[in-house]
DNA sequence: CCCTGCGAAATTGTTAACAATTTAATTTGA
DNA sequence: TCAAATTAAATTGTTAACAATTTCGCAGGG
């Protein structure tokens, strides 16, 4: 039997997992998930599966049917991204300047932390570390100003980053979250907010 | 291929039933909810009950400890509501450029019947018919416009709403409304927004 | 060739039991 | 008396089995 993190249940470590690999594009669009196959995958049953896979539909990764199962869902239209970046945009500036005027300098190193294992992600051209870094650093001013729509900016972000075609220039990834983070370093919410919006496009 | 219309699994039903109860304000705030509780009351096990809480965690309206169940999540602040109003406005108006010009008479026909319903329920005053009618209203165009973001709209009002509702007048809301449908009626789509601001707020 | 039923296999929906953890109630000791 | 330790109860986490439903292969007839 595998160990059981103290703080962590299987479901919230399933649902982090295939998010992840949602992110990454290992499933292709509308391909059938099946509940059975991560069950034996994970070794777990099939119980802390659904409650992962119930959660992704609600983030509007998957699509559920009665019956029938989840599916990748498919993708947004570029009309529908560009309101999801949109409000994307409005929740994390709204972040920001709730964030800045209180910010620790335990948060500056928790910050700096998660800049460099983005660059280092960069770096390597890894995929789906980027991916997962680059949600990690939004993140974490995202939770610290509001917690209570973190689920909300979650839903939104994946979605984006899931019709992320420009995830290639990785270079210009790491750029725009130096200035992102720099900003911060200064306080200067002003200039924060600019990379900000040159960051989420 | 007509089709079949699929049996409902409870554990929708359950996630329904509950979020219009705590749309109606039946829980009070961080107050605790009970698996075994709601499963003895829908005469089921703790499984669908389960999934239906999980669900409406990631919606945002319950908050999840591992090991110590849900409860009712704290209200937004003043500052949050606002942002996520501004979300829901942003993403419905979206919504609304994209229905106006492709409504048939069906679409009107099914409209008209929601928006009777909506006024119904405000003149009985029943608080919880008024909150899930206004919800069905709304999401009718939301879906037929944008059946991808239906999960996100649904997030964002049903936290809007749970802030708000128990001060709002039964007659504005049924006024607000009806202008907003005599205005797709004429397909006149700057005094269809105009009106989903006055009433999105 | 097509397509219509008819099972058989695969898959999801639900349940009850058990394990792990948290919460409370009670005891114990200073 | 009060507080720490201990035990008991309540609650959530997980599992395996069973029921309901869908999907797929296939035979038979038009």
């Amino acid at each position: 039997m595998s160990k059981v993190s103290n703080r962590l249940a299987f479901s919230d470590h399933i649902c982090d997992i295939i998010r992840r690999e949602l992110i990454s594009g290992k499933f292709a669009h509308d391909e059938p998930i099946r509940e059975q196959k991560l069950a034996t995958r994970f070794g777990t049953s099939r119980g802390p599966v659904r409650d992962a896979l119930l959660r992704l539909t609600q983030e509007g990764i998957l699509a559920y049917e009665t019956n029938k199962g989840v599916r990748v869902n498919s993708p947004l239209s570029e009309e529908e991204r560009d309101v999801v970046v949109g409000m994307r945009l409005q929740l994390e500036k709204f972040c920001m300047r709730k964030f800045i005027p209180v910010v620790t300098s335990s948060d500056l190193d928790q910050i700096s932390i998660l800049l460099e294992r983005l660059s280092s992600a960069c770096k390597r051209a890894s995929l789906p570390e980027v991916a997962e870094s680059d949600l990690a650093l939004h993140r974490y001013w995202v939770a610290q100003a509001s917690p209570h729509l973190e689920s909300t900016w979650l839903g939104l972000s994946v979605r984006m980053i899931m019709k992320y075609t420009r995830l290639s220039k990785y270079e210009d990834i790491e750029k725009e979250h130096t200035n992102i983070v720099s900003a911060i370093l200064e306080k200067d919410l002003e200039k924060t907010l600019i990379f900000l919006e040159a960051n989420i496009i």
